[in-house]
DNA sequence: TTGACATAGTGTAAAGACTACACTATCCTA
DNA sequence: TAGGATAGTGTAGTCTTTACACTATGTCAA
């Protein structure tokens, strides 16, 4: 094994060079709370410790590529929104050596996750945030950052929509927005406020769940696009 | 030349790894405009074209750490406030290979520049950001994103406050305001605004500064702290 | 079939934030 | 000492944000 990878060392540079890799910090909304996926690691540095789902670059691969490439890989999800986070590049921040990681973050709703059909079940799983096991390497820190852009994105953009299936209502988009505040919302404002964006349309389908009345279904008016207001 | 790159190939890895560099966009207010500091390529690729300063991350290097070592050993500048912006990874974006550059933008008040004490002055210019030279690689586009995030930060960040000196009055900080975001802005609400952030405090000088009554002279109450607002 | 229940859906008034606007104060210079 | 130049100050109108409570419409069970 060890022999083997000393006679695969034929990549060689006049410098000493960095391995870069991608970490993805993929928040969905599931049973009421904000909740982000971890894979379990299979080798060592931290093997048997949770942490963000990630890989090397390949040498020909775009950054934002090789996100969507580990965590389909790694946990069979695609089709996420994608975007780049931050770059950590401690010089120790990983054992094995120089390994400068580019963050993303991503957002999806629940509705379309198929984990792993690419991966062992038992090696990935959601946590809430609140809620988090200890994590390898400095990925806290990665995690924090990223919750802290999605909290203050809220306030600005339409990220939040992201969350959302194709159809919902109005009040399934309140709760995501109070979930994700950790706060409650005046429904009436709430609705005046996001109409106001024009982001949305209605359908003129409808939401029979529970013995009451039924819900306008929403959709967006452009899926992918995440738009800035104020 | 060539021989000596090729007997120097001492480091190897069983993987290709892609270079990794910094580059900084380096913003100051200059005579009556929003300039950033260029430097002029000495070698191939974009030999003699305008390019930011920025270069290769040492291998024990902290990712902030290289953007100010370059950024002195570019242009002698030093003490800026420093903000990542954006890790720039098309795979094609240098003829000379993969090449990762993790951004920064950088601020200074123009009173403490003494650019290149390192470097040879012919080497290293600003430009008024509405007239910039064409520049090498992708650095149009890395410029323009730090252009938009430091509007966006005036915003709802003290980050204009970085262009001061450490006294300066609020005729002068309105300047700048008004130099980014390229619109006049009403005194006395600039002020209320300002004032209400409460980084300021006002010494007991004052600026004599030509045939009129003299002004205040504020300072930041945490100099190298930028403050979110709103 | 009808009444109880549960969530959907709607408007307004008060408070607070933002904007527009013009004159006096103080120092320098001639 | 008068004219010139920038410093420095308050208020009223508009717009935005917030707080708040009832009716509508479906389901379900008796």
């Amino acid at each position: 094994m060890y022999k083997l990878h000393y006679l695969n060392m034929s990549y060689c540079y006049d410098h000493p060079r960095p391995a870069v890799a991608t970490d993805i910090v993929l928040f969905s909304i599931r049973e009421g709370r904000l909740m982000l996926l971890l894979v379990k690691r299979a080798h060592e540095p931290f093997a048997g410790a949770w942490a963000l789902p990630g890989g090397f670059v390949g040498i020909d691969e775009n950054l934002e590529t090789s996100a969507l490439r580990e965590l389909e890989e790694e946990t069979g999800v695609t089709g996420v929104y994608l975007e780049q986070l931050h770059t950590f590049g401690e010089s120790d921040r990983d054992p094995r050596g120089r390994v400068i990681s580019v963050a993303y973050y991503a957002l999806t709703p629940s509705d379309r996750l198929y984990i792993h059909a690419a991966s062992d079940a038992k090696a990935v799983a959601w946590f809430a945030l609140e809620d988090l096991p200890p994590v390898a390497f400095d990925h806290e820190k990665v995690v924090n950052m990223a919750h802290r852009r999605l909290v203050a994105k809220l306030d600005y953009s339409t990220i939040a929509f992201q969350f959302m299936p194709e159809m919902f209502t109005l009040s399934e988009l309140q709760a995501v927005y109070q979930i994700i505040l950790g706060e409650e919302l005046d429904k009436r404002n709430f609705r005046k406020g996001v109409l106001a964006m024009s982001c949305l349309e209605h359908t003129s389908e409808r939401r029979r769940n529970g013995n009451h009345r039924p819900a306008q279904l929403y959709r967006l008016k452009s899926p992918g696009r995440v738009e800035f207001i104020k």
